[in-house]
DNA sequence: CCCGCACTAGACCGACCGGTCTACTTGTGA
DNA sequence: TCACAAGTAGACCGGTCGGTCTAGTGCGGG
């Protein structure tokens, strides 16, 4: 019954753990003793799975990543939708999925990635680097949309990746704001205006 | 000679050092006996101007928040130059003061104000609060432009407060994005688009 | 049956954390 | 001249940090 998980039972409840620990407060505020304790977990094994507290932040980039890709990103841009449409369902995903965390712990956790990214980008560039790869598949949701619109011509004729980039700041930005007001009602009046965002092709 | 400043130079120092490196790096990261030896002061010296590291941080927003608003935003919302205009230098603003830290340090530090946010938001309510003061004059600042930029007919009626909030998120979501990118460039090429930002008056 | 190995348990480490405390220095007003 | 207070110096505090290490534990393959 020992090797009965891919992935043990235990690695994978301390990654849950860390991933909401870090998400709700952040990375230097969390200790890997409380990460332990949250996880019943000691020590010894902790250690056994992750060789450091930086790499088990690496691993929950990667964990939210691909949980996020495969998750209410997937549904937003639902290629069935018509593109513009598919901005309105990103911005909805947003709303709910912060209003749920604001309703059950009273608080706004933003986006973990947007959080890493502001606290670590200047300490770590391994760390910097992930994050950035995320945000770069994110731009790429954004753009394969747009061009999708421009195609249909739903959209006049723009600089799709760097409106996709646009749309991708404006939607961090949003989400900022709304943390620090600890409202996600921002974000529903605030998000729609994505769709206004346009940044035409260089001469 | 001792009282000889008002505020005196200690207390400044101090402020100073850490404003740079709660900007540099994040308010967790940084340490008291750090700030101390940076700014050639001892502990006693520190604990005598700042009951604690909180209220610290909480005297360097409201330093940082003072600068700000008498410097580059200042500039930046020139009443002489046409409203339109001020939302491009304040970009240029932005980018300028960006690509400043990051020749002279190699590092973007982005937004304090942001920085802070993301950081402390779910775990100071206080600290929030003046944080939101800041964001509150800042989109007062792009309001009022935008409103005489609506008196003058260079700009269609619009709801001018969201749209102004809409502008700042965008402003935050631009600098998140380049620190994480760790190139200033980035506010160069999004920035611009901040003038594309448009949100309707409701019904 | 028992060896090896993945895993767990938890004591332990030096460094550093934010913060306190006492002693001292020094300029100022009476 | 002297008392006082603002400011400085720096030893010290308990607690926690990330990380190490040794001693098991229990399952699987040979």
């Amino acid at each position: 019954m020992r090797h009965m998980n891919a992935e043990s039972d235990t690695r994978s409840r301390i990654l849950a753990v860390a991933r909401d620990m870090f998400h709700g407060r952040s990375y230097a505020d969390v200790g890997i003793q409380e990460i332990c304790e949250a996880a019943r977990v000691q020590k010894g094994s902790f250690y056994h799975f992750f060789p450091s507290k930086r790499d088990l932040a690496l691993a929950v980039i990667d964990d939210m990543a691909d949980d996020w890709a495969h998750g209410f990103v997937a549904e937003a841009f639902d290629p069935s939708l018509p593109p513009v449409e598919r901005l309105d369902y990103m911005v909805d995903a947003a709303y709910y999925w912060q209003k749920a965390s604001a309703d059950l712990e009273g608080r706004m956790p933003g986006c973990l990635f947007g959080n890493l990214a502001l606290e670590m980008s200047t300490r770590d560039d391994v760390m910097r680097a992930r994050l950035n790869a995320v945000f770069d598949k994110a731009r790429d949701q954004f753009r394969a949309t747009l061009d999708e619109a421009v195609a249909r011509g739903a959209l006049a004729a723009m600089d799709t990746e760097a409106t996709a980039s646009a749309m991708l700041a404006y939607l961090e930005g949003v989400i900022l704001l709304a943390k620090t007001r600890n409202d996600p009602e921002v974000i529903l009046r605030l998000g729609p205006a994505i769709k206004t965002l346009r940044i035409e092709m260089a001469h």
